[in-house]
RNA sequence: UGGGGAUUGGUGUAACGGUAGCACGACUGACUCUGACUCAGUUAGUCUAGGUUCAAAUCCUAGAUCCCCAGCCA
């Protein structure tokens, strides 16, 4: 078997426990055949128009969206609209948008079965709302009523919670013995707006006693005196998630409903709630209540958990209202607005959540694995361009002065179809800071003075010397070019092979011919991992220079990009033209850079991230080792680490940790 | 202290009583007009302790650690 990691195309891998129980359920013809003649599987994706989605939501996406492709079967997208405290339209119309960008990663999804987005593709189930539920649902819970399982309850939320008990003692409520008609005409006044917020509830009539808190008489419906996006002022009482949302799936003919872990100890409310409703109708809907409703399988998944990220909508909100981030788009945010501006593609959202997997297992994905989808996605597609991020002025004394060479410039080496382009080249050009150096240090085989190197597609240079300004700062090269190597080439000997070899190849500008542009560089939001662990409050680590601006200088041809194109800039990155751009003006975010193989250091970039300079905290230290943090803090001085007080950041290396993992085998800690 | 989950290299994930594999990362090297890409190689793992078995990551027993649950949020 094969994993794959270019784009999220099907491949030949391990079924998932998920696709395990559908392919399970399908052999047994669980659900029925679809129309299509195959077994039926129905997912859908329900967001609550409460913020914008993440990455978080993405995994949900492309795990119900490519289930429903691969199984042809459907898929439904669906507003969880049923506080209408909460939800607003702006939110609804991010959520449709951010729903048709991911899913447009499963275009042509190969087997001749072309997808297209949510509502549009084969698999396209449809748009739907909750709350166009709403009467059915009241009419479902009249019927509990009537069947003795529900009754409306007097006491307040502040009571409910007094009397929900403990694990070990149960929960009481005066009511749940109320006559059936006197819950029946008091659930109607609820619904008339006879009662304000709050006043009363219609609760499931389950067990009181239930070690599983959510089977404690959970409520049903809540009085709340409001408007809703969807449905107006036609309601002032509104269900609860847990009641509405198997009769939601229930309704749409869902047949798995996937969701995450949290929800596990709701899944024997959400089977309850159907059982209730089931109870005395017939397949036939010959009984006294009616034909039977579908019940789905609810199936829990866990997580996609970021590091250096935080996900929740409420502190992802918090960011956008105190404005440590320009709002719910910015590139820096995990939102899929966010990502989408900074330059990131669906297929590479898509293809990381394929490489990351289904489990359910809490674990954290290293963020590096975005970027590297990324980068894999946009090194095959992504025309080349050059742009100057720092620029330093090269003056080319032998070049004749007002000279403009046109070179042929490859557009994407993965992609030797695409055309060639032609790039001015002249005189003056600008090439990265980085890229020179007065004097040359071992192994920088950039341009320095007496040193030789490649411009990209245009002649080998070698510099002669510098101006410097007052402060000692150099403010121009002076160089040579070699008229031989015009392509980049070096001249061939009577063997054919080359004269020379230069080792260093830089990007360069032409000065006459450059467009300024206005460059985000980024930078991770947070500085730890797990933002928060350390103090209880991740804004304590927020990054503070999570952003820098660069004015750079990029080939000509930039000027005529439009918001959205992308482009790997060589040796830099790849670069996507943002909406900030004016006429005139063009903006562009750093999507991600490129791997960077030079030594530490050199780069300027600390390379730390991987297994060799990863650091623990004493907390993931004591996670790793299985050890309460106290218990770990005390026993490293007897295991050899004894500055451990006194180093900042309180940090323990991966083979301290290591070694006392095996210090720790030979001395037990007692217990 | 009640209930529900989880635990395989640095990370993610397979193996469903029978060779612990794959991917990412890291490290070497090759190639290279991007210190990119590509290619080759190296590295490193079954939470612990018992038990069953010819054979255990897998089954049993006990324990450890982590996550979730007492909203009229979803």
């Amino acid at each position: 078997m094969t994993n794959t990691n270019t784009g999220g195309e099907a491949s030949e891998r391990t079924l998932n426990f998920i696709e395990q129980i559908v392919e399970n359920d399908n052999a047994q013809r669980v659900w029925g055949l679809n129309e299509r003649g195959v077994p039926k599987v129905h997912t859908r994706f329900p967001p609550e128009p409460n913020g914008y989605l993440h990455v978080g939501h993405a995994k949900s996406i492309c795990l119900n969206f490519g289930l429903a492709l691969r199984y042809q079967g459907k898929f439904n997208m669906r507003f969880d609209d049923t506080n209408p405290s909460k939800e607003e339209q702006e939110y609804v119309d991010s959520i449709i948008r951010d729903v048709k960008w991911i899913t447009s990663a499963f275009d042509d999804a190969g087997a001749g079965f072309s997808a297209g987005s949510y509502d549009t593709g084969p698999a396209a189930g449809g748009l739907f709302y909750a709350s166009n539920y709403f009467e059915q649902m009241y009419l479902f819970a009249e019927e509990l009523i009537r069947k003795g399982k529900a009754y409306v309850c007097d006491l307040t939320g502040d009571e409910v919670s007094a009397r929900r008990g403990k694990p070990g003692v149960p929960a009481t409520s005066p009511h749940r013995d109320r006559p059936i008609e006197e819950s029946l005409a008091l659930f109607r006044d609820m619904r008339m707006g006879k009662f304000p917020n709050g006043a009363r509830t219609l609760r499931a009539k389950i067990d009181l006693a239930s070690p599983n808190f959510n089977l404690r008489d959970p409520v049903m419906y809540r009085i709340v005196h409001e408007s809703h996006h969807n449905t107006g002022d036609a309601w002032c009482i509104y269900p609860m998630y847990d009641w509405a949302h198997g009769i939601e799936d229930s309704l749409e003919g869902i047949t798995h409903s996937i969701c995450t872990l949290e929800f596990e100890d709701h899944r024997p409310l959400y089977d309850w709630f159907i059982d209730a409703i089931n109870e005395g109708r017939t397949d036939d809907g010959s009984g006294p209540w009616g034909r039977r409703i579908q019940h789905p399988q609810q199936i829990e998944f866990a997580k996609f958990r970021p590091t250096y990220t935080i996900l929740s909508k409420r502190n992802l909100l918090k960011m956008v209202s105190e404005r440590i981030v320009s709002g719910w788009d910015d590139p820096r945010m995990p939102t899929i607005s966010g990502l989408r501006r900074r330059g990131y593609t669906p297929r590479a959202i898509r293809a990381c959540m394929e490489d990351v997997g289904i489990t359910k297992v809490e674990s954290s994905i290293d963020i590096g694995r975005m970027e590297n989808a990324l980068r894999d996605h946009l090194n095959r597609v992504a025309p080349r361009a050059m742009g100057v991020l720092r620029p330093l002025k090269v003056v080319i004394t032998n070049w004749p002065q007002g000279n403009v060479d046109d070179l042929d410039f490859v557009i994407n080496p993965e992609d030797p179809a695409q055309p060639k382009r032609k790039t001015r080249f002249a005189r003056e050009i600008y090439i990265e800071r980085d890229d020179f150096m007065e004097a040359a240090e071992k192994g920088f085989f950039r341009l320095a003075v007496g040193q030789e190197v490649r411009l990209r597609w245009a002649y080998f240079i070698t510099a002669t010397g510098v101006v410097k300004d007052a402060s000692g700062t150099i403010t121009e090269v002076h160089a040579t070019y070699d008229p031989a190597t015009r392509g980049g080439d070096a001249p061939a000997g009577p063997d054919g092979q080359p004269l020379r070899k230069v080792k260093g190849t830089i990007h360069w500008v032409s000065a006459d011919h450059a467009t300024d542009a206005e460059v985000r560089l980024f930078d991770r939001l947070f500085v730890a991992e797990e933002p928060g662990t350390r103090t209880g409050n991740w804004a304590d680590d927020l990054h503070p220079r999570s952003l820098e601006v660069a004015r750079a200088k990029l080939e000509q041809s930039l000027s005529t990009a439009k918001v959205g194109d992308t482009f790997q800039f060589e040796r830099l990155g790849y670069f996507r033209v943002d909406e900030d751009s004016v006429s005139g003006t063009l903006v562009l975010n750093r999507a991600v850079t490129l791997k960077d193989s030079r030594p530490a250091g050199e780069s300027g970039k600390s390379k730390g991230a991987g297994a060799a300079g990863r650091m623990y905290s004493i907390a993931e230290a004591a996670h790793e080792l299985k050890l309460k943090q106290e218990k770990l803090a005390a026993m490293l001085p007897g295991a050899g680490i004894s500055d451990f007080a006194s180093r900042t950041p309180a940090q323990l290396t991966l083979a301290e940790v290591r070694g006392l993992k095996d210090w720790i085998k030979k001395n037990p800690p007692t217990k």
